[in-house]
DNA sequence: CGCGTAATTGAAGATCTTCAATAAGGGTGG
DNA sequence: CCACCCTTATTGAAGATCTTCAATTACGCG
């Protein structure tokens, strides 16, 4: 049991109009073109531990982030609080993931920019939009392959396997930019994540970091010397290499 | 860390072949309308332990809980398994919902009967069924709201909790039945599904038992004399009435 | 009745959290 | 530029929790 959790101030929203995705430097936004040109999309920029809550039913809101990290997560009564997911740059979340009766919500990890792209005036031609289905099926399904890792690994490893994963994980999902890994979030947030306390986190590193397995540059830079030494510590398969819920290009076999 | 997860064998599949969904009993079986008349349902009919495995990008077959208790689950290579999901009666999943890389499978906690609907032969026709795909997006919605709260709890609530949210979530399960609740799985089972391990499920339902929040009947039957009290227990609200996937009767808004 | 599996329970040990004290940055105002 | 303050991170020690190990009991089945 872990009361230490966050209480976070649920942040106001600011929101700037846009052409659609016409701020979004995003490359390969899938999401574009099943959006009419009528259609607003909202550019919000969140400071560290602002809020966006998901309204109800809104199935058909997508948000992408486009800068910084935020995360999803739930806070219970007594306010603990659970990271579900980590968003980075590119990700996409929509509506339909979320839950309406739990108290979920997108959260900024730092500062950031997320675009809001709200579709639900087009629900009636999109619902009869086969590729448009195609392409939230797609994004579900990826999003539920990534729950079912981060459930085992909540359920199945100790701490210290916990923190190694994610330190993976992180280093896997920037492995496009350098092999210098920043972590863009504080240790309470990773401890949120991995279902760990803040304290238990920190000294976790430090073992890691005194092993050798990480080189540590600053408290969140490292790099990884040998991934294979990483995945030779861990029970299952280190994490694949980067690739975004929008722009995968699987379809329904 | 807990290695005494079950290194279970994977069983061998007995199928026979039906016309579609003749042999399933389910009211209001979703998928049916969406079956072809050539279309091929099998009925597995798995002893308590065996499996069956999710093939490759075979989103398009659904597994159907007809009878018995099935349940989802992964394990690593060292044999710790982790249970994602039970399913129940009635209870739906397909391939979309499962993930290829990561082993992943289901497996029969009781003796159960599971009808399986192949409908990846009409792929071309159905990938242009809006109906159809919002019938899957309902599915996978479903799921992921299921797993979103089964990672919170795994994450932020301790064994007792964790325990007495169980007990909550198959009460609610049955409440259709009668006030008597059966536990349609071992104690190995339980902790492979809360994160635990045997004996801690073992002393906690123990405590639990003392503590009068839960009357047993015996080590798989019990009754739940008041659900408030035990809601007053959790930090978070006690588990909804049954509803199936299938057949709930929501749509994209 | 005897055997094998599953469940229970106590005691010892490992792990993780809590508490408290200290250190490290980062920004602000002088 | 430096002193100050505030937040975050680190670390040790004590305590709580969960697991492991081992012994015992209960139950189903031939």
């Amino acid at each position: 049991m872990n009361f230490a959790s966050a209480r976070r101030m649920i942040g106001s929203k600011i929101g700037e109009k846009t052409p659609p995705c016409a701020s979004c430097e995003l490359p390969h936004c899938r999401l574009r073109e099943f959006a009419p040109s009528q259609s607003i999309a909202l550019v919000h920029r969140l400071e560290r531990g602002q809020c966006l809550e998901s309204k109800d039913g809104a199935c058909l809101r997508f948000w992408v982030t486009l800068d910084g990290t935020a995360a999803t997560s739930t806070t219970f009564r007594d306010g603990r609080r659970q990271i579900l997911s980590i968003e980075h740059p590119g990700d996409a979340i929509c509506g339909a993931m979320a839950t309406q009766e739990s108290e979920q919500r997108l959260e900024a990890l730092t500062d950031c920019k997320i675009c809001e792209l709200d579709l639900s005036p087009f629900a009636e031609d999109l619902r009869h939009d086969p590729d448009f289905l195609a392409g939230v099926t797609r994004m579900m399904h990826a999003r539920l392959e990534q729950m079912t890792t981060h459930l085992s690994t909540l359920g199945r490893l100790d701490s210290h396997e916990r923190v190694t994963y994610f330190l993976a994980e992180m280093a896997a999902r920037q492995s496009d930019t350098q092999s210098i890994v920043t972590l863009p979030m504080s240790r309470e947030d990773i401890a949120d994540y991995l279902g760990l306390n803040t304290d238990s986190v920190s000294r976790i590193l430090s073992r890691i970091r005194k092993s050798g397995v990480v080189r540590f540059l600053s408290p969140t830079e490292y790099t990884v010397p040998d991934m294979e030494a990483v995945a030779r510590r861990l029970p299952l398969a280190v994490p694949h290499p980067p690739h975004h819920a929008i722009e995968t290009g699987g379809h329904i076999s």
